[in-house]
DNA sequence: TAACTTACTTAGAGGTCTTAAGGAAACATA
DNA sequence: TATGTTTCCTTAAGACCTCTAAGTAAGTTA
């Protein structure tokens, strides 16, 4: 058990490199179907049943190029996040939801798998990658949410007029994020959550097309309410 | 040509029955992956080829099966809404609302596959079954909406201030549903639609399962505000 | 009754996922 | 250096898939 990476790690690395490549572009380019274990061998330049040397079934691998691309979507928020690192949250948080979007428009295939492809019992595990990656993606807009509550509060709707049910899921969820929000704060981040990531999982899944050609202004309302919700409409959201 | 449905008309729309009903119990027990040519063809009881007699294709058969789902979504939504046509229109429409998650949340298998599945290239033609079935299912909202916005006109924002893409897009909306709403209301419509639809599809999804259990709370709440959205919160849309 | 249409069959090509068995190369160690 | 072990990859094969081709049995029509 060497300290530095052995030359067999690296190459393995570079081989399951290769192999990611190999079936995103199969994805990007001939959809979701065409990822097959035989098809990303071929174009890796090895025959089938080496892939389960990386692999131990089609499902794990499709499971690993899922979690790349939730990686590389949330490295994406990351980014626009980080470079405004000075700027108030007013600012931040508009510029890390629009490069959300931004991502998800820009690779329409792998954002399309992030959420479309039916998440297999293995991957739907807590400690899958898939599942791992997911959580990190909601992270990121909480946290800025977080920051934002113990900043400058945003108004809560009083937990007292909520139904039953509904109290005690958001102390649960509260609870799951180590109180980092309560309840009702929380109540107001999931409601945003759900606008802003639904809009954007019909625009991919084309379920606008029949009223939209660019969703981009759409969007933009979506975001401008979220904003006011959230009491950010002073400062400035504008693009 | 006879006018009369001949024995073999009859015949063929009972297999045609037959097929259907085989398909959905291997969606619904298996999940999609299981609804293939051949395990449809055991189940009716005939072989493979057979049913190439009945469809072309397996992405034919799909189609077929999709669009029929889509007609049991809205005949629910329908018949929630004529069994209270005597009803003001601030029950009827939340009514609605209501029968369409609930049978999302009855048949969630198939209220994913409307959506969820990759819709294909022949299914998206304007004249396939399949898209004409989804256009019913967006009517039946639509005409409520239009119904609501001919006896009591609900708020609207200023068309002018609207960025100008999203006005041109509003417009040939409008004109793609004959005018029968204003591109201002289409655009208030479009922004309910989005809101209920993507809640229903986000939780049909198991996007939320990270937060919620139960979303009907979650769902009532949409309701509630887009009920006020409308102008509508005076009359009752309780549950 | 004869011709035609429809419904189905089996055979087969080419693809899929996956397991099994074996060879070759690289690494580790005595 | 020589040997053993691990790793990577191969081919073969089973079971399944979609779909085409050819042939048969049955019902419909003239």
């Amino acid at each position: 058990m060497s300290a530095h990476t052995s030359r067999r790690q690296r190459l393995r690395q570079a081989t399951l490199g290769e192999i990611h490549s190999a079936a995103r572009e199969l994805l990007v380019e001939q959809g979701s179907a065409a990822v097959t274990i035989n098809a990303v061998a071929r174009r890796v330049g090895m025959s089938g049943p080496a892939l389960y040397h990386y692999y131990a079934s089609h499902d794990e691998l499709v499971g690993a190029v899922t979690a790349d691309f939730f990686r590389e979507l949330v490295a994406a928020m990351e980014q626009a996040r980080d470079a405004r690192a000075d700027a108030p949250i007013g600012e931040r948080l508009p510029a890390v939801c629009r490069a959300m979007r931004a991502w998800a428009v820009a690779h329409p295939a792998e954002f399309g798998w992030i959420f479309a492809s039916p998440v297999t019992a293995p991957n739907r595990r807590p400690d899958s990658a898939r599942h791992q990656a997911a959580l990190r993606f909601e992270q990121v807009l909480l946290d800025l949410t977080v920051e934002l509550w113990g900043t400058r509060p945003f108004p809560v709707p009083d937990l007292a007029e909520l139904p039953a049910s509904l109290r005690e899921q958001l102390a649960t969820y509260s609870a799951a994020i180590d109180g980092r929000l309560p309840p009702e704060a929380a109540h107001v981040f999931l409601s945003c959550w759900i606008r802003l990531y639904g809009l954007l999982c019909m625009e991919v899944l084309h379920q606008l097309d029949f009223a939209y050609t660019d969703l981009e202004p759409v969007f933009e309302e979506c975001l401008r309410d979220l904003v006011t919700a959230l009491g950010l409409d002073d400062t400035a959201a504008r693009q």
